[in-house]
DNA sequence: AGCTTCGCCTGCTTGC
DNA sequence: TGCAAGCAGGCGAAGC
């Protein structure tokens, strides 16, 4: 479930691996996986890594193909289970670390046969550096293309550091969807994901089934909240449930963090109240019924 | 156009 | 113990 700032703390991990580089190759094993109107990765050998950034929950890598040919945008979606990992010297992934950390009581052999079934890519640099995607569900995405017009094309919208209150206001008038259904649109606003946005309602004290038009007046709020949330959650290096992990194979330790997220049934750590779980829009959403009213 | 539902995919959990 | 059903969820596509 990598959001923001799963996806923010995994760039600023992989930075130092991969700007600068230079790809020996790129290569997808399970082509399902690019999204339409990718181009093939295979283009990219040869390209230099210039930047690696977060795009909402997406990374965006700039390469420059050799010959001076258009700057490509080699886009990641890690969907809900993806992981770019930076394997170590002898193929031992540090994924392995994470696992050891979690108690998991798998073996080694174990971890390892499941990171080689569902390794699908991986990024060759002239250096010997690799990153690995690994991605059990394979609900994550590659596109390449043009990096011109890219995030217009993949319809990524701007997230909460970028978005200004007052296009927030503009874009949640006479909006009728409940606000938690809108704010899990990655058009509408980029980077949030069911668990953050979950925590930012709470924080705000916005009931998940308030319609989006009535918030107008309350956009400030809800921006200041999110980013407030979304900061405390990089600097914990994201949430670790079961299967975000950092390159280096690391947890996050923000679940610790959690208000609302998974604690349906426990104390509202605001007033007591008991945390309510209703589902929206075919998502479970977790909300203090007494500081949250509509 | 806006909103909702469905289906993709696989591993873990739950219930019989 | 074994098996099937249920569930998790981001997101695009389809449907209303």
């Amino acid at each position: 479930m990598p959001e923001l700032p799963e996806v923010e703390t995994i760039v600023r991990g992989l930075r130092a691996h991969v700007e600068g580089r230079i790809l020996r190759r790129a290569e997808l094993r399970a082509p399902d996986l690019y999204r339409t109107g990718s181009e093939r990765m295979s283009r990219l050998a040869g390209a230099r890594i210039e930047r690696i950034e977060r795009m909402g929950k997406a990374i965006r890598i700039s390469a420059v193909p050799p010959g001076g040919a258009a700057r490509k945008a080699l886009v990641v979606h890690l969907g809900m289970t993806g992981k770019l990992v930076v394997p170590r010297a002898g193929n031992d992934p540090l994924v392995l670390r994470g696992d050891a950390e979690s108690g998991s009581a798998r073996t080694r052999a174990q971890v390892l046969g499941q990171v080689d079934k569902h390794r699908h890519g991986r990024l060759v640099f002239s250096d010997g550096t690799e990153v690995w995607y690994v991605d059990p569900r394979r609900f994550g995405y590659f596109y390449l293309g043009d990096e011109e017009g890219v995030r217009e094309r993949l319809n990524i919208g701007l997230d909460p550091f970028e978005i200004k209150p007052r296009a927030l206001r503009e874009k949640l008038a006479g909006r009728t969807a409940p606000v938690k259904s809108l704010l899990l649109n990655q058009n509408f606003v980029a980077g949030l994901g069911n668990i953050y946005v979950d925590e930012t309602l709470f924080a705000a004290r916005i009931h998940p089934l308030t319609p989006a038009g009535e918030l107008v007046d309350r956009a400030g709020d809800l921006l200041t909240c999110a980013r407030r949330v979304l900061r405390r959650a990089i600097r914990f290096g994201g949430t670790t449930l079961r299967d975000y992990r950092k390159h280096d194979g690391g947890t996050g330790s923000y679940q610790h963090k959690l208000s609302v997220y998974g604690r349906d049934g426990e104390p509202c750590p605001r007033c007591g109240a008991a945390v309510d779980r209703i589902v929206i829009t075919a998502r479970s959403t977790h909300f203090c019924p007494e500081c949250q009213r509509r």
